[in-house]
DNA sequence: TTGATAATCTAATGCAAATTTGATTATTTG
DNA sequence: CAAATAATCAAATTTGCATTAGATTATCAA
């Protein structure tokens, strides 16, 4: 029974994006730990020498969604481009990265909730659970923290062209959110095999948005 | 142990608002019956009486949630108002429709993907089974295609606006997705407790999708 | 080499939750 | 009223996973 061939050995990095893919199709709780080892041919047990346990696996899936766009969009919002050009950047940077990652555009959407459950405490538990327990809220709360500077990159940019007279008066906080909620959502709908591709769709997007805050 | 006091039996209707609530909370996976049950105090046992099992409750809520604001927008959608008067009464009642119920909002957002998985076909089954299987499929797809039906009306307006002069030329199908996700959206957010109430909200996106939009 | 560590596997274990079964109690309706 | 039907319950049953245990095999460093 000949094991492992000639294969390398799959990396953390494998799983994540194996399982970004596999989530996206089946969601979070519908998706097993078999499923993301096949998808990594690996076994369900095999997948725990890299991740603690499933939430930890699902977290690390987002952080590398997360992570990626935000590093980019950062670095446009603190440059200082004109405010409706940098916010033009900003949104076409969102879309495109969600739809080159269209697993892990899902996942931030959908499975972002499951993170937010109020995880059974740690009642009669191990030093050691004790611990992991503790380092999962840690870096969630790390996740979700990152995620509202994510949020915030966009409203001041908001703040800002409103100051400087290129945008409008407007609830900069509602305004992001209807921008981020149109953004996000693309990560829902979008199929790599439709009519438009990412680019396209993220030039339409930004030409709305921006009309509908130009001063 | 005296059971049921002097009670009202408890109604399907009851049960679908009552289910609304908690999933939101918790999300369809990891929502038992048993917490649904609760809810409206009886046993996990007891809701099989009224339906056939989990995933039909589950369609049940999202079904109330959607025909409630389907069709309302729906009516007038049919109607002659100017084109953007139309729809922004339309936007105006997706998002109020979200914030009264918020509940049935999150849900239509988040388990609709619950329903999408490709759920384990019926392989040896009694002849029972087979028939509650098909039916939920049936159902299941009905749904769907009501979705879709509240996407079309949306686009038709935009459709009808851009022929008429009011709205300038967009891609409609994008302008539509970029609608629908801010406003979707609202129903992940929104909590009532906040700064703004629905009406309000839904005030200010309608001004800035209309600004997105007009000629 | 050789020992240590990393990566993987097969085979349990354990448990939470959906669903069934088989009563019991309420409510209609003929 | 009496029988049928609806609504409920407590107590199994079942099952599908996540997770652990205990090897085995690969790889690397000294």
């Amino acid at each position: 029974m000949a094991r492992k061939p000639a294969d390398q050995s799959v990396s953390r990095e494998d799983i994540i994006l194996a399982a970004a893919d596999v989530l996206q199709r089946n969601g979070y709780e519908t998706t097993t730990m078999k499923d993301i080892a096949a998808a990594v041919k690996l076994t369900a047990a095999s997948l725990y020498h890299h991740f603690r346990n499933k939430d930890a696996l699902l977290l690390a899936v987002l952080e590398a969604g997360l992570g990626r766009v935000l590093n980019e969009v950062e670095r446009v919002a603190r440059g200082n481009l004109p405010s409706e050009e940098k916010l033009r950047q900003m949104i076409r940077l969102h879309i495109v990265g969600l739809t080159n990652h269209t697993a892990v555009g899902a996942a931030m959407v959908f499975e972002i909730q499951s993170l937010m459950g109020t995880k059974n405490p740690p009642v009669e538990a191990s030093e050691a659970d004790r611990e992991a327990y503790e380092d999962f809220i840690r870096r969630r709360n790390a996740f979700f923290e990152r995620r509202d500077q994510f949020e915030m990159l966009f409203r001041d940019v908001i703040r800002e062209g409103i100051e400087n007279g290129s945008f409008r008066m407007v609830d900069a906080g509602i305004f992001v959110k209807l921008m981020l909620g149109a953004q996000n959502w693309v990560g829902v709908w979008y199929k790599p095999e439709g009519r438009l591709d990412g680019e396209a769709i993220a030039e339409m997007m930004a030409d709305s948005l921006l009309r509908a805050i130009r001063a």
